[in-house]
DNA sequence: GAGTGCGATAAGCTTTCCTTATGGATCTTC
DNA sequence: GAAGATCCATAAGGAAAGCTTATCGCACTC
């Protein structure tokens, strides 16, 4: 039994008769009468009674209707629900972040995108850029945002938000009134350093690897787990650390952290989106994907919110 | 859309496997892809990710299996109700009789048949004999029962029940202590005759005329309708009418009516079950049929109740 | 890296579904 | 009651869908 017998031989109720049920149908009345004829052999007894020129239905016809007015009814709002589904933003969509753009960039975009699309659910998960990555690619996550990628064939990763990752002190650290500071100076320089993994510390052992210095050579006093517990670190005086722009921004207004400028280097990234090549995105990703390409255009190269006052505290 | 790939769908979901769900339903892995792919085709969305091992439904797919699994249960229950209708004896029986059947035979007969089929509902229509037979061919009354039946080719009669059509009279009246009277006195006497139509109107009229006696001889001095008007006039005195043995037996037993035997005439005559030749009958009407079949063979011939009274009083 | 297993696709055969044509029965009109 | 119109069933033949076997690309395990 197929469901377009079933509606057909719910039209032929309805009107009483084969031919005009099949007129409605689009198919020829001997088409019709083989449809039927083919259900009544698959459940093996008359559905209805054609000794008259009005075709009424047997008992088990009446069963038949019955039942297939429901089927035809769940058959319509399924349709309708997948459509609705491809057509409007719906669904729901899991997010998986490291802290640089989990703790600052994420919470206000994705905020802004549920007010643009109600009818999204997002969840966002936050883990180190290794574990995002890998959650990724097994399917977890839909979408991951991370603060570095390491080029893979099973990855596609786009700009989601620009940052700079600044050198910073507590104020009452001498380099705290520094104007500027050398590399040198920062390499022997008691260093707090974010766990293997963070997308802070990849950033920074690969541009201090491009100025020719080994990030082994760093004078590391300790590792501090994330991108949170660095910060307090540094603001309760245990020494200099490297910080995404985007986290500190209330700190260097409230003046509990100092941006330390280095002369003739300057890290500058991009967040990135991440996704698996090869996974099937639902329309509510896909629509958030959207929105994080419109924003970063927007931003026209994405500055991070602290950009211009360390530009200007630089210059 | 057919309930064979929505079937396929839902078990490759609940398997998580094209080739696990296609073993199952016993095709081959080809067949369950290029079903699933026919369906996403049909509803313009994919419905399975198969980008790993585990295949997983995206939203599309979990909206359909929810729909799916719905509709999959009703279809489960129409078939076996519908099997159940063929089964077991189930369903609506509309009855019609004639008066002489519907007041007297039918009664007992029909609860006795409910006791023993309480799936069964029952319905039963009384009007005059042309009545019922106009409203069985119009497939108003599944089966009809009757007192007299002219044969017609869209009908099909079977006996129901044996009966005597008896001359009865008042105790008042002077032929209550008669042992017999003739022919020719019946037709002198004043005569209360049942309405024209009337299933023992037509079978006296036609026994007369095997007599040799026109009917339109008889003295009516009155049309009573039908049987139990009839009756009630002859109670109160007045005149003579023929009524059949079913109706009068309490009657009879009470003293409120007694028969007059007619030498060399006695009116023998089944009541007949109706039925168009061409109508489907539900399995509730043929098992009623099969029923009455039973109860005659078992009466052997189908004595009227009333036979054996109407015979000692006649020797 | 090699081997295994899974799903997609191609090619070809089988089954189902469609159409046109025709016949028998019901129904309406005269 | 006869003639004509209309309805459903059935037959025959072509088109479309569904099935199978064979093969390939990719994920996964050891």
């Amino acid at each position: 039994m197929d469901l377009r017998q079933l509606r057909l031989f719910c039209r032929i109720v309805d009107r009483k008769s084969f031919s005009l049920a099949a007129d409605e149908m689009h198919i020829t009345q001997p088409a019709a009468s083989q449809q039927v004829r083919s259900l009544e052999r698959e459940l093996k007894t008359v559905l209805l009674d054609r000794s008259r020129r009005t075709v009424v239905p047997t008992d088990a016809g009446q069963v038949l209707y019955r039942y297939g007015r429901e089927i035809l009814d769940l058959d319509e709002r399924a349709r309708t629900e997948i459509l609705d589904l491809g057509e409007l933003v719906a669904g729901r969509v899991v997010v998986g972040a490291s802290t640089g753009p989990g703790d600052n960039v994420l919470p206000p975009m994705l905020t802004e995108f549920k007010r643009a699309f109600p009818g999204v659910s997002i969840a966002l998960h936050v883990d180190d850029t290794h574990a995002v990555i890998e959650r990724v690619l097994s399917r977890e996550f839909e979408i991951g945002a991370v603060g570095a990628v390491t080029p893979r064939p099973e990855l596609i990763a786009e700009p989601l938000a620009r940052d700079e990752i600044v050198l910073v002190c507590s104020p009452t650290h001498p380099w705290a009134s520094r104007e500027m500071v050398t590399l040198d100076e920062v390499v022997a320089e008691p260093q707090l350093m974010q766990q293997r993994g963070a997308g802070v510390r990849i950033v920074v052992e690969d541009h201090l690897r491009r100025a020719g210095v080994r990030p082994e050579r760093l004078n590391v006093v300790m590792e501090m787990g994330l991108m949170e517990s660095a910060k307090q670190a540094a603001i309760a005086g245990g020494g200099v650390t490297f910080l995404s722009s985007w986290a500190i921004e209330p700190d260097v207004e409230h003046g509990t952290l100092s941006v330390v400028p280095i002369e003739g280097f300057r890290i500058l990234r991009d967040f990135y989106t991440v996704r698996s090549k090869t996974r099937v995105l639902s329309r509510a990703a896909e629509a958030l994907l959207a929105f994080f390409r419109e924003r970063y255009a927007e931003a026209d190269g994405g500055s991070p919110p602290g950009a211009s006052a360390a530009g200007s505290a630089g210059r």
